[in-house]
DNA sequence: CGGTGGATTGAGTGGCGTCAACCTGAGTGG
DNA sequence: CCACTCAGGTTGACGCCACTCAATCCACCG
């Protein structure tokens, strides 16, 4: 297998236990192609069986699930060192599509290569497992937040996930980060309407929580930005220990 | 290892692939004990590092995490053959609680026995990194439902899964189960309000989709549920297949 | 027979949705 | 260099689904 760069998702799981050399090199070895795609193509489609799983290098994908009555709701977000649905491996066939949501840069992983994986590197295994654990771990909290906080509060706690993700994978920092979704996306993604979360998106700056012109998030106040949002950042087990 | 009964897990992991003679051999001694727990209580606390997991044999539990005002979410609702608190093995610390519902059985693993299932079976540590991405599936599938249906969707939607799900390890059939949830129960699962859940059973009953009456469920239109409820079955994984 | 948990019903309220209009900036083409 | 288009953001008016509060009913049990 000649490698391609899959150093984010590296970084990733460094936050969560050590890697050995050899696991790194497995890790980097193991996509063979750099694919690209522009923005609000779908990269999986819902129904499909796949033999390959991808990294999200660079750009913003979703989980889409698309209602009867078309609206769509994005049931994740994801950001560079993504393993975006290595779940493909196990889960036959896709109960979702995955979309580009800004044009993306991805590492294409043949499952025949994490299979071995799985034959060969216990601890590998556990971490690749970990990631997908820490992917549900991030839904099940989306669960408990959505619909149950008023709008101002689902917004604020999308915000401190997402500002803690990114710093993570080194993508955010001094409390500023880019967001290149639109308000129509992020209604998507919290169930309420655009307006609405136009609606709330000033409420948070009315109460100088933010700072958000454009694609640009500056954090003002994250104290009362995690209270208002209920946040608890253990879900995402940011701490190096052994799993 | 001495082992206890494990059988509604077999049986569950057996409608996704099959098992070697070897595997099942060792699912079914990695339980060291057995372990009751009446209804309500608290099997594991948000925050708690644990060093084993629990494989539910019967009765119902859930997983709940608290907001700030004092209401409960139920993020996943547990029954017997359910691996509830696998993720506790990678996963630390636990980031909600897991609660008996009801009374329950249940058979502990020690962590130890689980990490030697990953050095040694392959395979067999695939069918439970799979049964943890069932488990994401299902949640992935409430975000998508939960708060956009209206409420009689909502609880179409559940009662379908639940149906299928206890079909799955023999629990159910003929259109009719048990469900030993209280009405409260169920409006902290889905995020509605007591009231609002019984006014919603009504409408159910009253477009003569089911017939419930204490703890059974009866499904009486099977058809126009899976309608009302936009439920499709595929993120159970209900077919058997490698994995 | 009183106590208790759960189910049911009624009345009034509010957060968020819908619909529709308008604004703004970036890109495009003549 | 300006007219046009278009996506995305913003604002207002109005309505509804689900919430809250509160009372009542029912079955079961000590």
């Amino acid at each position: 297998m000649t490698g391609v760069m899959t150093s984010p998702l590296v970084l990733k799981l460094e936050r969560r236990d050590r890697l050995s050399a050899e696991e790194r090199g497995v890790l980097e070895s193991v996509a063979t192609t750099i694919k690209e795609l522009p923005a609000n193509q779908d990269l999986v489609r819902e129904g499909e069986t796949l033999g390959f799983s991808t990294i999200l290098l660079s750009g913003w994908a979703g989980r889409i699930k698309t209602l009867a009555d078309g609206q769509r709701s994005i049931t994740s977000l994801h950001v560079g060192g993504d393993f975006i649905d290595l779940h493909s491996l196990l889960l036959k066939p896709m109960d979702h599509t995955v979309s580009a949501l800004t044009a993306c840069r991805m590492a294409v992983v043949p499952h025949d290569h994490l299979r071995e994986i799985t034959q060969r590197h216990p601890h590998l295994t556990r971490m690749l497992w970990l990631d997908t654990l820490i992917d549900a771990a991030i839904q099940r909290e989306w669960l408990a937040v959505l619909g149950r906080l008023p709008a101002m509060g689902q917004l604020a706690h999308l915000l401190c996930e997402l500002y803690l993700r990114l710093v993570a994978v080194g993508a955010a920092g001094e409390g500023r980060f880019v967001l290149p979704l639109t308000q129509s996306v992020l209604a998507d993604v919290l169930g309420l309407s655009p307006v609405h979360v136009n609606r709330t998106i000033q409420d948070l700056r009315r109460e100088d929580l933010v700072h958000w012109a454009g694609n640009v998030v500056q954090i003002k106040n994250w104290d009362r930005l995690v209270q208002v949002g209920e946040f608890e950042p253990d879900y995402l087990n940011l701490d190096v220990t052994p799993r």
